[in-house]
DNA sequence: CGTGTTTTGTACCGATTGGTTCCCTTTGCT
DNA sequence: AGCAAAGGGAACCAATCGGTACAAAACACG
């Protein structure tokens, strides 16, 4: 019928993702997201409507890749002790920093900015974080110290564990020396095991 | 000599630390101080030089402040159980909220944002936590329970604390659903109980 | 090989960004 | 009173922001 797109637009969100994650949302500039997206404005706002709308699709791409890997990780059965598995998530952020990535997490970086203004944004950083939340609970349900616990103080544990992740991953994208953060990984592993 | 200011210096920068607090660094921009403030770019410039230069002004403020306040607490003589003492901290956060207040912490909105790219601010971040962090250091050591820690393990948990404080001030800042942060601050309890 | 439809690139838009400059006023001190 | 120093307000600045308009180019189909 007419012209066909010449960008492929799930590799254009996967470079708009790594834009926004290193630079934030209101810190990415269009001619950023030009930039490493690869292409001009006429092609980004057709493709995409606007800044908030890539946005949103970028959030959601990031929760289907980056959350659902995390789920995954925590419901691994090839790790039989759920404790493990949460401390897996944890030392992998902490691999990323000395890997030399510190940029955080896309999530925890929203909810501290737009999330504060943004209902949109909010409700999918709310879910994002949910859904890995829930990803805790299950880990906790495969360890056998945590297992007994009624399904509330579970659910509260693992509140509490999504914590202390948003607190890593937010500290590593402020550049808290190394040492820090291996304490905090280190000490969750102390307070699971 | 010459003609004296006719604001109080120290009143501005407290009226600037609650514009940045409500809309982050790089979300400020010169009206909202101007407005806030209730001065005129002559008089900002004149007085505090730039905004980069004001907001570390403000920053150094909150230390002296909000963080000294949270040690002041942490080492409350008339709390002799130090993990009490840190539990008041996290129900003053949890209280913050429910009464309205979802800016968050000053200090943890900067370190996922501008501490990303800037190392003054990061390192004033940085030193903002580490005295807090130092802070919950100093009262796990009235604490029975961790009290015996050698000091290594100590810091350690200090260092987690930390993590979960920057979680949870960070959460509340995305409007996170008070049950989810209620039971964060309940499951810290459950911790150091 | 046109023809119609869509993408693409660029020029352009008004609004806003942080920051400067200027002039006038107000003050303190001699 | 008069001079020097600083504050205050507003006009002004270039740069950048996100977003739009439009003409040219590229493809699919008859």
């Amino acid at each position: 019928m007419a012209r066909p797109r010449s960008f492929d637009t799930d590799d254009a969100l996967e470079k708009a993702m790594h834009v926004f994650w290193q630079h934030g949302y209101e810190g990415a500039s269009l001619p950023d997201l030009l930039d490493g997206m690869g292409l001009t404005r006429g092609s980004l706002y057709k493709a995409f409507t606007d800044k908030k709308t890539l946005f949103m699709q970028v959030l959601q791409r990031y929760e289907k890749q980056a959350v659902q890997a995390g789920v995954a990780m925590l419901s691994d059965p090839s790790v039989p002790n759920g404790a493990e598995r949460i401390m897996a998530m944890f030392q992998g952020s902490y691999q990323n920093v000395v890997n030399g990535d510190d940029r955080g997490c896309l999530l925890c970086t929203a909810a501290a900015g737009p999330s504060s203004y943004d209902d949109e944004i909010a409700k999918a950083v709310s879910e994002g974080l949910g859904a890995l939340r829930d990803g805790i609970y299950v880990a906790l349900g495969a360890s056998p110290k945590h297992a007994t616990l009624n399904p509330a103080e579970r659910g509260a544990l693992a509140d509490m564990i999504i914590a202390q992740y948003v607190g890593l991953r937010t500290m590593a994208r402020a550049r808290i020396d190394h040492e820090t953060l291996h304490n905090i990984v280190r000490s969750v592993g102390v307070m699971l095991a």
